[in-house]
RNA sequence: CGGGAUGUAGCACAGUUGGUAGCGCGCUGCGUUCGGGACGCAGAGGUCAGGUGUUCGAGUCACCUCAUCCCGACCA
């Protein structure tokens, strides 16, 4: 039966965000750790949200002319080291496999790994797949006829971090890594701002956060990129969440692996190149954004289950009249594409109910009774603000379909109010100082040096977020809070995850 | 890899001066309940992380190993 239940005691928001963090992604049925170190199960209801999410994406991605590919999991190790920012970045959180064999312990019990089986090059779990993938462009083009490429794979990919949090960051992740080649640095560039646009429209559309576009700083960049471009999201502790990036590559890449293509007039020239990611991270921001003490708070767009009906009845024949009530209205609303499901388990109690679809952040809870059927009439308690109404069964689907576009935009709502409520201006570094502890964005002139940024971080944890292109831009003449050298652009800065 | 802590039932924990294992939740069965997280009764479930030592006797004391969590450094 797996009965979960939110001990309130532990799940208060205020009092210790990353444990009631913890506790509801467990709780809700999402994901738990696994018996890997940093390594987490994604269960069932947590794997349907994801793949909500990539349907919607992946959609997104072919519409902007892209094309799906796989790529293999190991890389030589020899890959690696041939863009050198590339390899600084990544070098301290590889997984490395050495051996091909394991054979039987002959000092003992259990297996151990076969000396004579070790491997002339070792292979590194790919922890992204810019080496391989342009060790392997570099035999797809010849011609500025084969350009552009336009590929996206569907992976897993494995970083060793340190500290491991469920969804946020974990030892291996699920994601899409898309990898372009062009063959002019303008072609680059408007594809890396198409696809961080692309991310922009699907945080703030379907999972209804709201985000700041912007560049990276340079100490914030990917590593081997000329620039990143990134969306930033702000959680309900007032950290920030990077949501996903898209990097300008330059021809760093095109350079390491030797992929040149012959022009028009016959010249070889290096191709451009941008990747862009995003991962099961975002089920992370998704939970951290709207979700509230009660349990997950999720927008309609995403919900594995948009509607639940609960049934209120007395003996089995009771039963069958109220699933018989609902069925009527069910069928309508899947033809609405409206994803129902009906609660008809008599082994668990209503109030339970209840509160268990609150707990899994089902929009919108339909219960019927004895007393509707008479007066033919639902109760429709929308999950995002807790209230109920009473709606004749004429009205019922009308009224659904409206009310799932209302959360949609009301959790929206709130997600924007929240963050306009904890972003400010900040001019001084005492006034820095004692804001940053407060949380949220602080918009602040910066000097623009890697130096600055580096010292802010070192005194309070808070970074550069990105340098805002859409939302919160504030072009005006200032002094660097830090170092009272002139700005010309404000900047966001915040502790993040 | 530094600093701190914790390993006892599925989960969360208690366990006194060392004396042979407990509570709550969950689970199973029966009954009464059922329009917002019900209750009663009866059950099941443990190599107290592992090892070595001290002791007549170790969940408890000492040492070692392993694992996990938190704070740093790293990061989608």
């Amino acid at each position: 039966m797996g009965k979960q239940v939110i001990n309130k005691e532990v799940t208060n928001k205020e009092e210790n965000y990353s444990k009631w963090y913890n506790d509801l992604v467990v709780k809700a049925g999402l994901a738990e750790s696994s018996a890997v170190r940093g390594c987490m199960v994604i269960k069932p209801y947590g794997y349907a949200i994801w793949e909500k999410m990539k349907a919607i994406l992946d959609k997104m991605f072919k519409e902007t002319g892209h094309q799906n590919a796989y790529f293999p999991l190991f890389i030589p190790k020899s890959f690696f080291s041939k863009e050198a920012e590339h390899v600084a970045g990544f070098a301290k959180e590889c997984a490395v496999v050495t051996h091909h064999r394991l054979m039987n312990n002959p000092d003992g019990d259990g297996v151990v790994v076969d000396p004579s089986a070790k491997l002339e090059e070792e292979l590194i779990v790919r922890p992204t797949s810019e080496t391989i993938i342009w060790n392997t462009y570099k035999n797809w083009i010849k011609s500025y006829r084969d350009l552009p490429i336009l590929c996206n794979q569907w992976a897993n990919v494995v970083r060793w971090e340190m500290r491991t949090r469920l969804f946020l960051r974990t030892t291996e992740f699920l994601w899409q890594e898309g990898h372009t080649a062009h063959a002019t640095s303008q072609e680059a560039i408007e594809e890396t701002q198409r696809m961080v646009d692309v991310y922009a429209k699907f945080v703030r559309e379907y999972m209804a956060i709201p985000v700041v576009i912007g560049h990276k700083s340079p100490n914030e960049r990917f590593a081997g990129a000329l620039d990143t471009l990134c969306i930033e999201a702000m959680m309900q502790d007032g950290k920030a969440l990077q949501a996903g990036t898209s990097h300008f590559l330059g021809q760093n890449f095109a350079k390491a692996f030797d992929v040149k293509y012959a022009n028009k007039k016959g010249e070889l020239e290096y191709v451009w190149a941008t990747s862009w990611g995003v991962s099961t991270r975002l089920i992370g921001a998704l939970i951290m954004a709207h979700s509230d003490d009660n349990g997950l708070v999720l927008p309609p767009e995403l919900a594995p289950i948009q509607v639940v009906m609960v049934p209120i009845y007395k003996g089995e024949e009771g039963l069958d009249a109220v699933v018989e009530y609902f069925n009527v209205v069910a069928d309508q609303l899947k033809k609405e594409n409206i994803s129902i499901k009906i609660d008809t388990r008599d082994y668990i109690r209503t109030g339970y109910k209840f509160a268990e679809w609150e707990l899994k952040g089902v929009p919108i809870r339909i219960v019927a009774g004895p007393r509707d059927m008479e007066n033919g009439t639902f109760e429709i308690a929308r999950r995002d603000n807790s209230t109920k109404e009473i709606v004749s069964k004429d009205n019922v689907v009308e009224y659904i379909k409206n009310l799932l576009t209302d959360i949609q935009k009301n959790i929206y709502k709130k997600a924007y109010d929240f963050r306009a409520n904890n972003t400010r201006k900040v001019d001084t570094w005492e006034e820095f100082k004692v804001e940053i502890e407060k949380g949220g964005f602080l918009l602040c002139h910066w000097d623009g040096t890697p130096e600055t940024e580096e010292k802010i971080k070192q005194e309070t944890k808070a970074t550069i977020r990105c340098i805002p292109m859409d939302s919160f831009i504030v072009k005006e003449e200032g002094k660097c809070v830090y170092s009272g050298k002139p700005s010309k652009q404000r900047v966001i800065f915040a502790r993040s995850y």
